[in-house]
This record gives C-alpha cells, structure tokens and sequence, in this order.
DNA sequence: ATTCTCAATGTAAACGGTTTCATTTCGAGC
DNA sequence: GCTCGAAATGAAACCGTTTACATTGAGAAT
C-alpha cells in the first residue's frame, strides 16, 4: 500500500503537504493541490487511518456495552445509537456483556487504553463499580436504559415508575383488582423500579398489595411462559396480569391460551416496551411504550457532546412513555 | 495516564524490558519481572492498545455489517459472531449498512486503512461490487446469510433453496394446491432463491405455479400484514400462505384473524427462520429453521481462520435447515 | 531598492509502544 | 581463574501520519 512518502515523492512535494492536501487543502495553491491528488490517484493512496489516531489521540469510535445483543430492545437502542454515530462520523464498538462484570471492566480499559473515545453502558451497572477510581476517572461515560443514580455523567431513561403507575392505574380503572405481576430479574433495577410504580398504583387506590401474586422470570417469552405458569396454577383468582417486558407478557398470554383461557375475557394482559410484536400478538398486546431508538439516539448525542467538550444540555433525561391500549385488557365487575 | 518510559525509569529498566514484561515475560529474570510490575502498579501504567496497534498493524477488530440492526435475525447472527469474537479476543465494530452500498464501500475501505482486520458482510452484495479491484483486493471478507455466489472467499449461509422446497413439499403434502406465496423483497437473492425452491417443490407434484399468487413485500410483520390483505382480498380460493420469513408470516396471521378467519383451520400459514416469536404466536407457527447464531460463530471462525493465515477448512458452508412444525399447518382436503 | 507581511511549503519532532541487534551478565566447564 | 555460550537487558530504529516551527518567495508598503 502507497504511503503518504511515495505519495509526496511522486508529485515532488513533501509529505506534509500531502497530509494537508487531504486536511485542509485550502492551504495549498490549486496547483499543488492537483498535482498531490493525482499523484495518490495514481498510487491509489489512502491514508491510514490508524496512523491519524495514533497521531490524534482521538480513536473516533464509542463503544456500546449490551447485555444482551439479542434481546429485540437493545437491539433497537443500539440501531438508534448507530444512527447518530453515523451521522456523527465515529465508529461504533459492541460488546455483548452478558452482564457480566469483568467484561464491562475490560469494556472501560479499553477506553483507556485508546481503543474508544468513550463508553455507552446499557447494562444497569453504573460507572462507579466499574473503575477503582470510581466516577473520577476520566472515562467519556453515558449510562442509558436500565441507569439510576443521577451521578456526574449523563444519562438516559425511560420513567419506570411513572410508566409502570400508569399501566397499573390503567389495569385498576377497569375494575381490576386480583393482579398478578410477572416481575422480570429480581435484582435488576428496572424491575424494582416498575414494582414500585405498581406499588404506587395499588395505594393511590388504596388496594393492598399481595406478594404472592408476584412471580420473578427472565425478561423472555420462555420467561414469561413459565411464571405465568406457576402464578396461574397456584392462584386461581387473578383477573389480570402486570407483565414487566412485552416479551413476558407474550410468553405469559402463550401459557393462558394453552390452558384455555380466552383473552381478554378471562385475564387481561399487560406489557411492556412496545416492542412491534405487540402489535401483532394474539390478542394485540396493551402495552406502555418505551422510546427504544430514541433513547438510543439521545445517548450517541450526549457522548458526542461529551467528547466535543459541548456541555451535555440536559444531563438526566428521562423520556416520555406511553400508554397503547389495545385488546389484551379489558373491563371487569 | 503513564507511558512505558515513566515505569521503566521508576524501575530502572529500559522502556523494552517493561514492554517484554507485558509481550512474553519469562524472557526477563524472575527479580526484574518482579520490580517492573511493581512500578507499573505504583503508576497505574496500561499499555496503549493503540500504540501497539500501530506498531504492529493489527487492529484484532473485525467489521459486521448488517442491513439493519433492529432485525431479529441479524441480531441473532451478530450475536453468534460476538461469542466467538470475544472467545479470541476481537473486537467488534458494526455499521448499519440499510443495504446502501457507498457505506458499504466506506466499511471495506475501514481495513484498507487500518481501521479493522476484515469485514463480515451480512447484507447481500458481493465483494465484488464493493471494490474496484474486485475479488482480487487485499482485505478479508466473509459472506454470510445472504451470499450467492461461490467466489474466492468464504461463505456461510444455510441452504434456502433446499429449505423452501422443504417447506412447500410439506405444504403440498397436506394437501395444499391453492398456495399463495408472501415472499419478501423482490429483488433479494434470498427472495429468488426461496421461490426458486418452492417452484422446484411445485414441479415435483406436478403442481402449476401460478405467478399472481405471489406478493411481495418488506421483510418485516407490517409488510406481511400489507401483502396477506392484499393477496386475501384478491383471491379468496388460496388454503395456505408460504410466507418468506417469520415475520411476514405473523403480520399475514394477524391479517387473517383480524378478516374473521380461523387458523389453522381456514388458513394454512408458513414461516421461515424460526425466530423465538414463533413459538409464542397464535397459532404457534410452523417454519423452517434457519440456524442463525451458528452462522454467525462459523463466520466469525471464518474470518479468525482467515487472519491467522490458517486455512480455512470448509470454505463455503451450508448449515443444515430443519422443519419445525408447529400448529399453524393442517390437512385439507 | 529595502523592508515587511503573508501565503505556501518544507523540516523534523512527536505520538507510545515493539523489535532487531548489540552488549552485558552469569553460570558452567575446564 | 579463564573461557564460552546462553540468557538478560539495553540502544535505537521503526510504524505513518500530523503539526509546530522554520524557511522561502512574492507582492505591498515605504
């Protein structure tokens, strides 16, 4: 491959002059600009990007941590992401995590040890437990989705706990008052902070909270499927189910029409996210939407605004969900 | 942040003995090894991935891409290719092409550049129309799910012809002769290739194709939804749909419930991938399983192959398909 | 004609490691 | 104690750009 040297020897210049033909060639007079770009023409000269970095210290690529590359909602998120790195010219990293800590860790080394300008955690592990030197270290940082703490780099969510009030005071409006919740992983945040806003719910209109009629699952349909299995042979009396991800709630109604119940007649079914498949699952899935893209999008910006030096406008975001209703609920008593 | 010469001066060494106490430290005495990871503690020193990067001209990043990251199925593969990146300590970059070819060029000049080892290519195009030296340029390219041609470098993808066929045999054998077909983008190799297969299965039971029973649409549920309302309300006499992904065939069944029509009963309905969601459909969907994680390990253990220089064993691999039926299928006639 | 400015270009250092080759050190064998 | 070879270490070149600074030259001002 032509370097920047055969490249300058060719059109009889120097080679810094061949960086500046590529760098800001109105620098150079037309004349000299021509001849450099015939000559790399003629040797099919590229740059190497590599050696730019190296150089610049500025690597132009963010790195994106998932826990699951898979999973249709981060997925989503990461499209979103990509979007706007592309329109942004950096380059996009990914790690599937698995939520495990010891990748998220190597995840932020590498920033430091020049492989990425910065990191983009979906996980819901925060910074702090991730560097020894906690918030303080210099890491381009931006915690979007499952993130909790309002520490000193931005972030980016949807209102669980608003989000999930309202489904919750939506399934009780109708008369619902036996509800199951098919939780997602006990230990997550998302899911503790949904409980909560259900919980919320439940006292506004002063109905007890029961929890035995909460079952923990993998945020899947087979996750799904499975607790609703438990919860519904167990607890006959269930009118309706608050499931925490549209995935489980598809899993859960899958479990209902197996053991013949009609839907919405005899248990109305709640999601979460809206994912597509909502829209097309039987019955359509009554769900709160979550602005996967979106917040994607918001958080390429906030790290591009981070690396530029910009200030981040608006350091916590927080979203706005909404509730779709469609047929998988229904009024009851 | 420290650099190589802070520690070797902190432990009295030359900047070359530290960089061999990282690269292969039982070239140094046990005391030496001792005292330079001692220094580098003390200074918190990494060594700059991007220095070493440049020294050595290996990136040990590879780039994915993919038509569109929010697709179910080349999540699953970019999934499968993540595992066994990570296993060998790659990093990923990946690019949402949305099948435009100048960004697909601009992916392919990322290694001529030094950006990144090789391209695993999940969109359709061929190296050949990316490079205008063709097959014959320099850069390390896998092709995988949508690839055609048997060309220099390696393939995987699994065998749609004989999978469609496959699938229409079992149709047919029901009893089936009023097939509509939902196929997905008309100009998509797949899309032919799927159809090529179905026609074989046609001819082998002796059975006409009749081209204005096919519709085509986005591969996506709403484009199936579209073409099933279109191909319904057209022709009322078809008993079945061969639906070219699973996700056209979710959008025609919603279509179909939503005409008033009962399934399996009034209406046969194929997939094609095996996605999860299937499983969780109403009917549970029938299809034909397409092993897309896999895929995505072969080609990422392609493209490992590929950069170490070792040959590649298999160079263009078909992944064996499989029936899956479930209940969205019945007997006629 | 002389000096001054500014634009165009060149020179060489710098980026932070790795690696080749040379040199030193050390222990074994005599 | 001396020699020799292998092991441990050091010195310096190298990877391919960018850029701070120096230089040149041409035109403007005096």
């Amino acid at each position: 491959m032509a370097q920047i040297r055969d490249v300058s020897k060719r059109a009889g210049v120097s080679p810094a002059t061949v960086s500046r033909a590529y760098s800001d060639p109105q620098k150079l007079s037309a004349a000299t600009l021509e001849k450099v770009l015939k000559a790399a023409e003629e040797l099919d000269y590229k740059p190497s990007s590599l050696a730019k970095v190296f150089r610049g210290k500025r690597t132009n690529s963010v790195l994106v941590m998932a826990p699951d590359l898979a999973n249709v909602l981060f997925a989503r998120v990461l499209s979103g992401i990509e979007r706007v790195a592309a329109e942004n010219n950096y380059f996009l990293l990914v790690s599937d995590t698995n939520d495990n800590m010891d990748i998220e860790r190597a995840g932020i080394e590498m920033v430091e040890t020049h492989r990425a300008d910065g990191v983009i955690q979906l996980g819901e592990r925060p910074l702090k437990r991730l560097h020894k030197a906690g918030d303080d270290c210099r890491v381009p940082f931006v915690h979007a989705i499952e993130t909790d703490e309002l520490g000193p780099y931005p972030t980016v969510k949807s209102d669980n706990i608003a989000a999930a009030e309202a489904m919750a005071t939506y399934l009780l409006a109708l008369g619902h008052r036996e509800i199951g919740v098919l939780a997602g992983l006990r230990d997550r945040r998302v899911t503790q902070q949904r409980l909560e806003g259900f919980k919320a719910a439940l006292d506004a209109f002063g109905a007890p909270f029961n929890p035995s009629r909460v079952e923990y699952a993998d945020y899947s349909m087979a996750g799904g499927a499975q607790a609703a299995l438990r919860l519904l042979s167990r607890d006959q009396d269930v009118t309706a189910l608050f499931c925490m991800s549209d995935e489980i709630a598809i899993g859960a109604m899958r479990t209902a029409l197996d053991r013949g119940m009609k839907l919405p007649d005899d248990l109305s079914v709640t999601g979460f996210d809206n994912i597509v498949m909502g829209q097309y699952s039987h019955p359509p899935l009554t769900t709160v939407m979550q602005p996967a893209e979106r917040i994607g999008e918001v958080a390429m910006t906030m790290m591009c605004n981070l690396l530029n030096g910009t200030a981040v406008a608006d350091k916590h975001q927080r979203l706005e969900t909404e509730l779709v209703i469609r047929k998988s609920t229904r009024r009851i008593g």
